[in-house]
DNA sequence: GTCTATAATTTGATAGAC
DNA sequence: GTCTATCAAATTATAGAC
């Protein structure tokens, strides 16, 4: 996963370790200090890349973001079928919370929207806004658009729920009881 | 709702105040120096009250999640079919959101889990336990155990979920699209 | 129960040398 | 790009008077 650390860039080796810290914790989970520490800099270092907390929130969004629909591009260009597309939704959102232990960076600073900048916030909301979009447009054209658009967030919803409840639980079971049944509705 | 103030012991002041502050913002939003404005008392006095952040936190929970099921048992009394509980459980929910202008407080916290003291953890994941428990109790007996704790789930998952959505895209309509759709899957 | 006073720590942030 | 040095503000918390 990590290069062993050392091929990686300074604002990389940052945003890994800022990424992972809030996406546990939350927005104010993460201070300079903790990722000067992770990252064997100095905490005017880290600043030095990012000079507000807010610059770094939002580059945490906006890569985590592209990370999200690159993958789920490239994963999903040999898939046909609506089921095997939310099948590879499924599975990249399920490597998320059971490989990185976290949940949904977006889905936390959702939860904390009134608490972290406006900025940020914005970004988050587009990534909602980008995923119910792609949802909207791997099902069937026969559905009606207001039947696509409930469904979409329907399905963006549980997924989003089912990592916090996982989490909360202790219990990553349940996120497969829940995606799995999401996706036989939908079907 | 809050009785002009006058009425309220110190203790429900400062309950009301931080929660308002924790489901909007999170564990970290809520400072000792703020809940003390807000209640026009000095900080040392709040810590009277709760000496540690996390006897607020826990004393938070407790209350949050028994106000909820009080409401849930009474609201459901007259309810005869599935359907009626479920918007009844759907309506309390709605009410949370659209009326306090802000999330679950255990839908937040459990999403800042690994950030928050255990023994405020622990309350939220009993929180989630017993919601789980009350929506099994309400589904046809003709599902199967197993049918039941799966519903049960991915209706708890999606409410958290539709919440943190409306919120995150400062649309509440998102809620009802999202909770219909689910309740109209669960009949 | 509330106050004043205070302490220890953390946090976001800046200035300036190398 | 990273460091030392530093800061102002905020935060959790305690001691003791009233």
């Amino acid at each position: 996963m990590d290069e062993s650390d050392s091929k990686m860039s300074t604002t990389e080796k940052l945003l890994n370790a800022a990424e992972h810290r809030m996406r546990r914790g939350g927005y104010n989970a993460v201070s300079f200090r903790d990722l000067a520490n992770d990252t064997n800099i100095k905490s005017s270092s880290v600043h030095y890349h990012y000079p507000k907390k807010e610059d770094l929130g939002t580059a945490l969004v906006d890569r985590y973001s592209k990370r999200f629909f690159d993958t789920l591009n490239v994963k999903t260009e040999n898939a046909t079928t609506m089921e095997q597309k939310l099948k590879v939704y499924q599975s990249i959102i399920r490597s998320a919370l059971v490989e990185d232990d976290a949940i949904c960076l977006c889905g936390l600073l959702g939860a904390e929207g009134a608490g972290i900048p406006d900025v940020v916030a914005n970004g988050v909301q587009n990534f909602f806004d980008e995923n119910i979009k792609w949802l909207v447009s791997i099902l069937p054209q026969e559905m009606s658009e207001s039947q696509k658009s409930s469904m979409a967030s329907t399905l963006l919803a549980g997924h989003q729920g089912a990592m916090m409840l996982a989490r909360s639980m202790q219990d990553n079971k349940i996120f497969d009881t829940i995606t799995n049944q999401l996706i036989k509705e939908a079907i």
